[in-house]
RNA sequence: GCCCGAGUGGCGGAAUGGCAGACGCGGUGGCCUCAAAAGCCACUGCCCUCCGGGGCGUGUGGGUUCGAGUCCCACCUCGGGCACCA
């Protein structure tokens, strides 16, 4: 009897025989063809929890897999080290972030390495480090440089719980702040942006190549929010040197035009305001500039508030008719020009106004037949256009009404996005300080990179108040101009965290490099990341962001000119809940992996998190879910037993046996390309049970452990060297031969009418004559059949014939 | 409201248009044991049965097909995303 499976021994053994060896540390001549294998770097909030451990997991198999494959698998982790949770847990306990976040940083690490996941430690990135502060700030003066960065005065997303401005992005559809659920206010301030809208179309463009999940696309590409469409002037009515700018996606129903409407904010209303109607004007915008967005985008209330009449008229240049121009909170100054022409019949929002303030309705497409609602905004003839009349669709239409308005020089195409610029200020100070002073005499000046990075002092008080203690930090603040050596200001503002995280990947190609951010020469090697593993709530910001800086860092000579996208295929695991919400620390109920690798060991809980279901799918965690874990420990001990002579004897038919192993690898190996690691696991049990019963031999045990290799690391290494005396995982992946994956014979079955009747044992390349005759001639299907002439035969040998009468 | 995704045993889940429920969990019975644990073996969708077998069954209702969990149409439920973006 050999001893019994003892994960702690086992793991803790390999783990140490790991480093040693250094198997997945490649360097960047590796001779072996590249791979790229990349799980999200984390923020580091201390010991993994299941979430890490179940993309862990994947990337790890991908890792030790692909190297069996042999590649040369680039597989480097790091920690998104800068964040909020960081700084409030270091107001709380009065000390600074930086030895709260290395204390966080050396838990997680500890983790990953009890975990078993293999990465090259050489090449270890933490965002709070002054070297990747140092290439964060290098990168930001060239964004400056290059016009990608820029400081404007902007109406910005103010949360009061995280006391700091948002990005668009991290404002919910509510209105309320993703981080803290507080309400999300507007606030004028001078910030800086990044220029992502200029990429708007590429990014769009870009997702069409990208092997990523669909919805992921999609939501970008919402996101994104590309419209084209048109723009034109409508003269104000007896003011004709006056122009009132509009976008419009229809500009086939300008004939259908009854009003324009302006934002409340839009800059020309003073100027359009009539006299008579300055006080009701006045209100109205008083009003709506206190609502919060929440209240100005809820359609509840009553219609008749939601405008103003401005007592001016504008020209329709389609028919030279005067329409009245309101004021409505339901145009946004935010998008186009702020301003649009009504048209009521093909556009709800405009029909329900016009209800509301008795506005003509006329239509200029004609709806279906058995229409039956109000708007329509479908496709039709167009009817009520004068020389757009007799068009029948909406795009030819379109297009005729846009080549009229460049041909009279009254407007031109215009293409809209939804996608804003990137405001990065963030009023923290844990983060990555923006390299910027502001002089009296200079104005804004670029801190120069020799004089990179800045780095935020040591000796700050964490103030209880939210405000940034940069802030109030002299030393930190007062300092002279780069340029001019007068007293000068630094910016106290940090950047957004997604900066961070927005070029990491490619640092990792050369963290060594000290004379540029990226290397090129080593991103040509190994970008565009090969596998890209991580979660789904990273499907618009993180990888939005990460994408605009792949670009704009090629076009600015940063990384190659040719690298347009980051992450060639990208998976996004589900999210493991409980009790109906996302398992996460703030909701308290995390269910840590300690107790799990304390008991039943690493292999057993990666085993779990691979066999549970599709690795897309969400998990939920129940009562259940330790017993499952308990089945996953309970197979690996069954292989124990089985590769050291304790289970089943040697196989009396070992060619059967075989067979089935050569089967097997073409399943495992099938399962594994299409991330079907649940069945693949199923398959693995399944072929364990065929040893129990038709006994093993030696080619079947090795081939199982080979195929356990990335998912078990640990006790497949263990076994393997105890049988064979060497590295399972410097083996090659093991290929089946496809002449023994054939089966011997197959099973036929025969059906009456479409019900399984017989099945019959035949060769797997019985011709379909042969398949009908032997179905007709069972006796089971003669008793069915009683006595009936058959219709109809369907052969399809070797799998079944159905006979139909 | 719009756009995705999903509905299969007590549970997690499996099925290139061709034996529905692989594999696992749970359950039942047996072997082993003084006993328990561990382990091994068998059974385990529902209903009927003369124990040969028969009927029903993949959210609902239709359709295509020799044959539908799978394809098409309409709907229901759940999950996610977007939602005055002109």
């Amino acid at each position: 009897m050999a001893d019994g499976y003892d994960p702690q021994a086992v793991e803790a053994k390999w783990q140490a025989r790991w480093a040693e060896e250094r198997t997945y540390e490649v360097d960047n001549d590796d001779p072996r063809p590249p791979f790229y294998v990349l799980s999200m770097y984390p923020y580091p909030s201390g010991p993994a929890h299941q979430g890490h451990v179940r993309n862990y997991t994947f990337g790890d198999l991908i890792v030790r897999h692909r190297t069996m494959q042999g590649h040369a698998v680039l597989s480097p982790m790091g920690f998104d080290s800068f964040g909020l949770p960081a700084e409030n847990a270091a107001i709380k306990a009065n000390i600074h972030p930086r030895p709260f976040t290395d204390a966080r940083i050396g838990e997680l690490k500890a983790s990953m390495l009890r975990l078993g996941a293999m990465y090259d430690w050489r090449r270890e990135i933490r965002s709070h480090d002054p070297g990747y502060i140092r290439w964060n700030q290098v990168i930001f003066n060239r964004f400056l440089a290059a016009g990608l960065a820029y400081r404007a005065n902007a109406p910005v997303n103010w949360c009061p719980g995280c006391n700091t401005v948002l990005a668009n992005e991290q404002v919910l559809a509510d209105g309320t702040c993703e981080r803290s659920g507080d309400v999300v206010s507007k606030r004028n301030l001078e910030q800086w942006f990044f220029a992502i809208t200029k990429y708007a179309d590429e990014l769009l463009e870009c997702l069409d190549g990208l092997d990523w999940p669909e919805r992921v696309k999609t939501m970008q590409r919402n996101w994104i929010g590309r419209s084209e469409g048109a723009e034109f002037d409508l003269p104000v009515d007896g003011r004709p040197d006056v122009k009132v700018r509009v976008f419009t996606t229809r500009p086939d129903t300008s004939f259908g035009m009854t009003y324009a409407v302006l934002a409340p904010e839009h800059p020309m209303v003073d100027e359009l305001t009539t006299d008579d109607q300055r006080t009701a004007v006045a209100e109205f915008r008083e009003r709506v500039s206190k609502e919060s967005d929440i209240e100005r985008l809820s359609t509840e209330g009553p219609a008749e508030k939601r405008g103003v009449f401005t007592g001016s008229s504008v020209v329709n240049p389609f028919n030279a008719q005067p329409v009245p121009v309101y004021l409505a909170d339901y145009v946004l100054m935010g998008y186009g020009t702020g301003a649009i022409m009504a048209v009521p019949a093909e556009d709800q929002r405009d029909w329900d106004f016009a209800k509301a303030y008795d506005l003509p309705i006329v239509r200029t497409v004609q709806p279906p037949e058995g229409w039956e609602g109000e708007a329509y905004a479908g496709d039709g003839p167009v009817i009520n256009s004068e020389w757009l009349n007799g068009l029948t669709d909406v795009a030819t239409a379109k297009a005729k009404a846009i080549d009229w308005l460049e041909d009279q020089r009254l407007g031109e195409r215009k293409v809209n996005y939804r996608l804003r610029d990137w405001l990065v200020s963030r009023q923290r100070f844990w983060g990555c300080p923006i390299p910027i002073v502001y002089c009296a005499a200079d104005g804004i000046v670029p801190v120069p990179d020799d004089q990179l990075p800045v780095v935020a002092p040591d000796d700050v008080q964490m103030l209880s108040t939210g405000e940034s203690p940069l802030k109030a930090h002299e030393g930190f603040r007062k300092t002279t101009c780069p340029k001019c050596g007068g007293p000068a200001e630094r910016e106290t503002d940090t950047m957004d965290t997604f900066v961070d995280s927005s070029w990491y990947f490619l640092r990792f190609c050369d963290p060594w490099d000290g004379m540029d951010p990226v290397d090129k020469k080593a991103a040509e090697r190994w970008m565009p990341v090969d596998q890209y593993i991580g979660g789904i709530e990273h499907a618009i910001l993180h990888l939005m962001y990460a994408r605009f800086y792949t670009k704009a860092l090629a076009d600015l000579g940063i990384a190659p000119a040719g690298l347009r996208e980051p992450f060639k295929r990208l998976f996004t695991q589900g999210m493991i809940r409980m009790g109906g919400t996302k398992m996460s620390k703030s909701k308290g109920n995390l269910v840590a992996p300690a107790k799990y690798l304390d008991t039943v060991g690493a292999d057993s809980l990666r085993l779990y998190h691979l066999f549970v279901g599709p690795p897309a799918d969400d998990v939920d965690w129940t009562e259940q879910t330790d017993e499952l874990i308990d089945g996953c420990n309970r197979f690996l001990k069954r292989v124990w037993r089985l590769a050291l002579g304790d289970g089943p004897g040697p196989a009396a038919d070992a060619e059967t046996v075989d067979r089935a192993a050569h089967r097997l690898i073409a399943k495992v190996s099938g399962d594994y390309e299409r991330w079907s690691y649940n069945t693949a696991v199923a398959a693995l049990m399944e072929f364990t049970n065929l040893l129990y019963k038709e006994g093993a031999t030696d080619f079947a045990v090795d081939t199982m452990l080979l195929l356990l290799a990335p998912m078990t690391p640990h006790v497949a290494a263990e076994l393997w060297e105890r049988r064979r005396d060497g590295l399972v995982h410097t083996e090659p992946w093991p290929v089946a031969d496809q002449d023994l994956v054939r089966q011997e014979s197959a099973t036929l079955i025969v059906q009456v009418n479409g019900k399984v009747r017989d099945r019959i044992v035949v060769d797997p390349g019985i011709d379909a004559g042969t398949a009908e005759s032997l179905a007709l001639a069972s006796e089971r299907v003669q008793e069915h059949l009683g006595g009936r002439t058959p219709k109809k035969v369907i052969s399809r040998p070797p799998r079944l014939v159905n006979v139909v009468v």
